[in-house]
RNA sequence: GGACGGGUGGCCGAGUGGUCUAAGGCGGCGGUCUUGAAAACCGCUGUACGGGAAACCGUACCGGGGGUUCGAAUCCCUCCCCGUCCGCCA
């Protein structure tokens, strides 16, 4: 969330700032209640200053009579304090409700846009997207045909958005696993496993919202848990409530973690196949930084994740994320989007990773803070990206290396670890 | 899952209803002494919000939330976490 107070002393730049990104937050309404919230909180605190003189001097009067008559005064002062304290509870809630409504300041080089007509393609990798002197088949058909993913199953099974991975899709999976994990730990991430659930406050504090209609979060019935929808959360969470050593920034960590999302109101719209389901496996990275760093940070990551792509020799594009497309957290946001020879008609780019800068804004929710001198904390800077999102890879893998005889190739970088240069149709 | 014991400042740790404005120690900062350092000694040393030019003052915070009371670190309820033992289990 953003500095309650940055907020009061600067509400057109924040109102503008919603605007662009297409959040309705009630800026004005929120410093009215800030200005509300601290003379109620005078009050309050007034009468507890009171109440506690009329407490101690209790502690010390000797006559039965005197004393009876004091703690009647206490009491109604107790009785005047508890009224004043809900009022400024309820003047906080609204505030707080606010508040989680607005999103983080933009980057001033962020295009400005509604939706993501408006990203800016800043640069291509070095592989191009392959010609075909047939026609390609998408990674849906083509893994029927390999029997590698059984989507029937997973939806008899479970449901829709839920499939099997069989054979080798499986060692793929694991493969990719390996190959982004050789890297980021090369390059001195701290590799983790987290938890696949997590607490709702982590949820919040990363800034998903665990409950409601259009919540994207599978929750634990009779619980406080949801399923992550990244580790992006459970790394996020991982520090909180922690004052860290400024030191031992910049922290790199990498989590593998399985990925639950519920899609609502995606229904429809590219829905096909891998493409978005409700559960896969992702690398991805995380840093805490000193603000200073954040935004090198950010460019390094995007630069992993191009380096990911280039080596697998699949073709992508990198596009700055337009402002209202950035979801709430993001200051800036890089996404790559890969070829996909059976996606649209011809063939379209499809995003397979994203990397943002979220400032102070989880930090801050999550009370992350890193020591500045003698006295005082700040808040670090969060940063996720994707290393390796499965599903996605998978489609990318499958569609671009597909060959004319059905087959698919496996690339260079993943033959160790599956083991074998081709992948063919049984019996093929 | 059950029983018992715990959770207190940056860290360790005392504290069973009012002088807690949280003892004591460690660490840190400043000073005295010293050629310098160490040791010793003296002083300072939590966070947030509000008031004030400042010194300073007020309020809240002892795992989270709720309750009892004029008054709670302390008593009660509940949840979370840690430890020990038991049960179950890949």
């Amino acid at each position: 969330m953003l500095d309650r107070r940055f907020v009061v002393e600067n509400p057109d730049l924040v109102e503008q700032n919603c605007q662009r990104r297409g959040a309705r937050a009630d800026v004005r309404r929120f410093v009215q209640l800030e200005a509300d919230r601290k003379s109620k909180q005078f009050e309050v605190d007034e009468l507890n200053r009171r109440a506690n003189e009329v407490s101690k001097s209790i502690g010390k009067a000797k006559d039965p009579a005197e004393r009876e008559a004091r703690k009647n005064e206490g009491r109604a002062l107790r009785e005047q304090t508890a009224a004043a304290q809900a009022e400024l509870d309820a003047v906080v809630a609204e505030a707080d409700a606010i508040l989680r409504t607005m999103p983080n300041l933009s980057h001033p080089d962020a295009p400005v846009g509604a939706d993501d007509q408006s990203n800016l393609e800043l640069r291509r990798g070095s592989a191009e997207p392959p010609k075909f002197d047939f026609k390609p088949l998408d990674h849906v058909e083509l893994a029927e045909r390999l029997q590698l993913i059984d989507f029937e199953a997973g939806a008899k099974v479970t449901g829709h958005g839920f499939y099997f991975l069989k054979n080798e899709a499986v060692l793929l999976e694991l493969a990719l696993q390996r190959y982004a994990l050789d890297l980021l730990v090369r390059e001195g991430f701290t590799p983790t496993i987290t938890p696949d659930l997590a607490r709702n406050e982590i949820l919040q504090g990363t800034g998903y919202i665990p409950r409601g209609p259009e919540t994207q979060i599978y929750s634990i019935a009779e619980t406080d848990l949801s399923l992550v929808a990244t580790a992006e959360i459970t790394l996020g969470g991982l520090y909180a409530g922690e004052i860290l050593d400024a030191a031992a920034l910049p922290i790199k960590l990498c989590g593998i973690s399985h990925c639950y999302r519920t899609e609502a109101g995606a229904g429809g719209r590219a829905s096909r196949g891998l493409y978005r389901v409700h559960q896969f496996t992702k690398v991805e990275m995380f840093a805490y930084t000193l603000p200073e760093a954040s935004e090198d940070m950010l460019n390094y990551f995007c630069d992993l994740e191009c380096q990911l792509f280039d080596g697998l020799g699949i073709a992508y594009r990198v596009v700055d994320t337009a402002t209202g497309d950035l979801g709430g957290p993001a200051y800036r946001k890089f996404d790559l989007e890969a070829w996909m020879p059976g996606r649209g008609e011809a063939g379209e780019y499809g995003e397979v990773t994203s990397t943002s800068n979220c400032t102070d804004y989880q930090a801050r929710r999550l009370g992350i803070r890193f020591r500045t001198g003698e006295k005082g904390t700040a808040f670090v800077h969060t940063l996720n990206g994707t290393a390796i999102a499965i599903s996605r890879a998978l489609i990318t893998l499958l569609e671009n290396y597909q060959q004319p005889d059905g087959s698919v190739a496996v690339p260079e970088a993943l033959r160790a670890w599956v083991g074998k240069e081709r992948i063919a149709a049984p019996g093929q």
